[in-house]
DNA sequence: TTAAAATATGAGTATTCCTCACATTTGCAA
DNA sequence: TTGCAAATGTGAGGAATACTCATATTTTAA
């Protein structure tokens, strides 16, 4: 029987720490926390992750796991957190000084061969990646990464065609960031010749959208 | 149905009944215990329908639920199944009496249409292909899929393009599929409007790919 | 020095998936 | 019809695991 009437936000919550460590030892143990989670990540994925596997290789009790993260999806919000901003510096550095066709050409081939690497070589990345459909926060966070990783490329469109409509540019460097996760996704699940194929194809389909017209 | 015939993988998890109904009896019982599913699926999403629930709803005890499908995913297994047999009859028969270029555009720009309309009408579709990733078997399952109806693809784009390199052309067949739904899901996630702009960017873009060159 | 705030603990609770020993129904051969 | 094996039905209970909370310890700051 579920409360008509409940406290909570009609949204789903972002999940955020039940309680922000102030003190270097706390901190220090949030650190093992992530770092015991991460690993147990890369060794069996997110799904089979235990709460008390991740206590006990930080070091730590059972409850001072929960004293900073209120629930299982935190954690693992936490590390997709991370991640997004670690690659949104990449993503932005590398488009920053594209100022013709010939230099997105080469900078947007770079950046599909760093994140090919990347999911290819982060087991961790790519286990919350693929699990993120099924979880409402991390499904925010990740439309926000597409979102904010496309307006870096819309950006750059816009400089390169400024005659075009703008509402077009931002729909297709949304589409093409989407669909070059989605390519690389499909990539990784594959063998490696056939997904090597694949994310050329995909780079060869996204620039010539990009350039185009 | 569920036999050998099946593409099969060598690998575990694949969620079989545990027993299959003989009688006409337990045939209907298994039908309403998929169609409790469904209808739980649909309101709260699968990762919150509980297998007392569809018991219940099925007017079945949780035992008799455990006689035929070995555990919850088998149940969304089932369903996803039931689903991807009949889109792909649909594509089957959408693509193929496509004989010419322009055929085959208005053939796949209308499959794009009757796909985003199923995407946006269908919530258990929705959601059992948005928790996909979280499921091996699931998993497998939607790549089998892709690659059927990428096969669908390939064979009318070897069939207007004869000279190109047969490989390269199951490539792009693989991409612009995988890469629809990847469209679909983020259409379906964004505001309308958008979500009809990325539609159609994707199709755009998807036809320029199998039509040219 | 000391009291309040922050942090740490882990046994216990709640929930849910799934099993299993036993009951009932059905198909079918005698 | 009758008997019986196979198929099917049942739900209390086992097992796993996310999460809580009363209590203990450490740190901070006056």
């Amino acid at each position: 029987m579920e409360d008509a009437a409940s406290p909570v936000s009609p949204q789903e919550q972002i999940a955020s720490p039940r309680r922000a460590p102030s003190q270097q030892r706390s901190r220090e143990r949030v650190e093992r926390m992530l770092a015991a989670a991460s690993a147990l990540i890369a060794e069996q994925g997110s799904d089979a992750m235990r709460m008390g596997e991740v206590a006990e290789r930080a070091g730590v009790s059972i409850g001072s796991l929960y004293q900073f993260f209120p629930d299982k999806r935190a954690i693992i919000w936490a590390l997709a957190e991370r991640y997004t901003a670690e690659s949104q510096a990449c993503i932005s550095a590398a488009l920053a000084g594209v100022s013709d066709a010939e230099g997105l050409g080469q900078a947007f081939s770079e950046l599909i061969d760093i994140y090919y690497r990347l999911f290819l070589a982060e087991p961790v990345m790519r286990d919350i990646w693929s699990g993120t459909q099924a979880d409402k926060a991390l499904r925010q966070l990740e439309l926000a990464d597409s979102r904010a990783n496309a307006e870096f490329l819309t950006t750059v469109l816009k400089r390169l065609r400024p005659a075009a409509d703008p509402v077009a540019l931002e729909t297709t460097a949304l589409l093409v960031w989407q669909m070059g996760e989605a390519a690389m996704r499909l990539a990784i699940s594959v063998e490696r010749q056939e997904g090597d194929r694949l994310v050329a194809a995909y780079k060869r389909m996204a620039l010539r959208e990009l350039l185009a017209e």
